[in-house]
RNA sequence: GGCCCCUUCGUCUAUCGGUUAGGACGCCAGGUUUUCAUCCUGGAAAGAGGAGUUCGAUUCUCCUAGGGGCUGCCA
């Protein structure tokens, strides 16, 4: 058993979009597999066929892909324990519940949805919150258990609809010893006779999920915590299996929580807060809705990835900054947490700036580029580097770089109006012109010249930096703050500093 | 309502019986900067409450409270 291959495989259902919650399940899947050189399988659990969506399935795989946990088996990709849609599984698993009604663990139920909410209702009337289908229960409904032999083989072969249902013994322990949580256990008396095989011929989550792990030699199940309540039944699935000695190891992770209020992240939660909830973009096939996703908003994959490890695990260490490696050689299930964590947006932009301090101005500028010419920019690399250079400090995303230097692309045609009204008047005038006209007589033109030259003027005219600084940058950039003048005026040359500097004075009220 | 899980600064978290309870984000203040951003320095900020075990509990146990999950022929 400590022997076997690592094997894990992160199983969604193609519902909708992956949202980040999800994400992060597979990334601990992933990262948990990599550490140990196991698998990483993705498998598709497309049983409830009414709440499919077409195109979740290929979304998961463009997420996973983005991020950089593709799985190494998979519907798309292959692999020895195919398929990996349960859909193209669904010949396999009603054998296993003939198995489990063979040996007495499951029985045919005929009750119908009809029959089973009226019976809740009435429960609900009488006083009984959560009605269910359990040891006591069942007695008084229609299944292979109440019917004679005789009417239940009937049934069978009219052709009426049923479901199979696990029979769960009255009043017995369930115990499991949970990676994360530690020993958890239930009583078999609040749990009920869940549905295994639905009526219409194809397996629940339950039957599907367990006989698919086995077969597919799953070593760790790690999953959200939304699953803990069930576990004890698939506990007892494997029981009666006699899978028991091949059983996977569980893990349920602490959910993600909104920032605000109550519950677990949703993917209703889209944008609601101001934030995404999904890794990608996504418009829903039905009502042309768009989601906003971390790529499209101009997150770093990397940056992503670094902020989902670290909700709801640590290494222990002060270190904050972990690359996919890195992650993968820290990561393990001890150190994970057992409490919910809240996202935190104003982390995850944090994450991104510091990722994007990492790149070299060369791979910003290059990564620049679709911005510009969306924006139908043209300059030279060297000219788009010096601009990286300049503003990238003060920037979060790439797009931050456009934006907080556009005046830098292009000559400014509107003035910073609260500027205008506090610095520009006739002395501020007199000194852009008098500056221009140093400036023109200067040969060399790097931002050192023009520190000196400009300081010199200051002295010669003995006033300060104040008086004549924010009227010069207001005439060069149209802003009443940025970076260093001299670096600016370095960069957009002596000819195009001129031209910016005589159009302000032609621009600007006297 | 029932069952299960959880509980350290606003948030993410460190601590595996003895610490001035540490870090990060955010926030505030000061410094650097012509300005803004960056950066630097500093600050405010936490063991839910109550019992017990122990020489000693944030750490172990129990109770209470609070939060979360589940309670479907959904996963």
């Amino acid at each position: 058993m400590s022997n076997r291959r690592v094997r894990v495989r992160f199983a969604p259902s193609p519902t909708g979009p992956l949202h980040m919650g999800g994400v992060r399940t597979a990334l601990y899947n992933y990262l948990f597999a990599k550490k140990h050189g196991g698998d990483f399988i993705l498998r598709v659990e497309d049983t409830d066929q009414t709440r499919l969506v077409s195109s979740a399935e290929q979304y998961i795989i463009d997420a996973l892909n983005w991020c950089g946990i593709s799985p190494d088996e998979g519907q798309s990709v292959g692999g020895n324990f195919g398929p990996y849609r349960q859909s193209d599984r669904k010949h396999l698993y009603r054998d296993y519940a003939d198995k489990l009604i063979a040996s007495g663990h499951a029985y045919y139920a005929f009750d119908t949805a009809e029959d089973l909410d009226r019976v809740r209702v009435m429960a609900k009337k009488a006083g009984t919150p959560n009605w269910q289908y359990n040891n006591i229960t069942r007695s008084q409904m229609k299944n292979s258990l109440t019917l004679p032999e005789a009417e239940t083989k009937a049934r069978l072969e009219a052709g009426e609809p049923y479901v199979i249902r696990i029979k769960l013994p009255r009043n017995e322990e369930v115990k499991f010893e949970d990676l994360i949580r530690g020993w958890v256990s239930v009583n078999t008396n609040n749990m009920d006779d869940k549905v295994l095989f639905k009526s219409d011929g194809m397996p629940t989550y339950h039957l599907a999920n367990i006989v698919d792990d086995h077969l597919m030699e799953i070593s760790h199940v790690i999953r959200g915590e939304e699953w803990l309540p069930s576990a004890p039944l698939h506990i007892l699935l494997y029981q009666y299996f006699g899978w028991e000695s091949t059983r996977p190891q569980f893990a349920h992770l602490p959910l993600l929580l909104k920032p605000d209020g109550n519950g677990k992240l949703s993917k209703r939660d889209g944008d609601r807060l101001g934030f995404p909830v999904f890794p990608l973009q996504w418009t829903d096939p039905e009502t042309g809705n768009i989601s906003s996703g971390y790529r499209e908003q101009g997150y770093f994959k990397e940056a992503f990835v670094n902020m989902l490890a670290f909700l709801g695990w640590n290494p222990g260490t002060e270190q904050e900054l972990f690359s996919l490696n890195d992650l993968i050689e820290s990561f393990s299930l001890e150190r994970v947490n057992k409490a919910g964590a809240k996202y935190d947006h104003d982390k995850t932009k944090w994450f991104n700036q510091q990722y994007l301090r990492n790149y070299s101005d060369a791979q910003l500028a290059d990564l620049l580029l679709p911005t510009l010419e969306k924006n139908q920019i043209s300059a030279t690399p060297a000219f788009v580097e010096g601009v990286v250079a300049l503003i990238k400090e003060r920037a979060y995303f790439v797009e931050d770089i456009f934006t907080e230097g556009a005046y830098l692309f292009s000559a400014p045609s509107e003035y910073d109006e609260k500027t205008l009204k506090k610095k520009w008047n006739a002395d501020a005038r007199a000194h852009v012109e008098n500056l221009a006209e140093l400036f023109a007589n200067l040969s060399s033109f790097t931002a050192e010249d023009l520190e000196n030259c400009f300081k010199n003027y200051l002295e010669a005219k003995e006033t300060g930096f104040g008086k004549v600084g924010p009227g010069f940058r207001l005439a060069v950039t149209g802003k009443g703050m940025g970076p260093s003048m001299f670096e600016i005026c370095a960069l957009l040359g002596k000819e195009e500093t001129l031209k910016r500097m005589q159009h302000s004075l032609e621009k600007l009220p006297a």
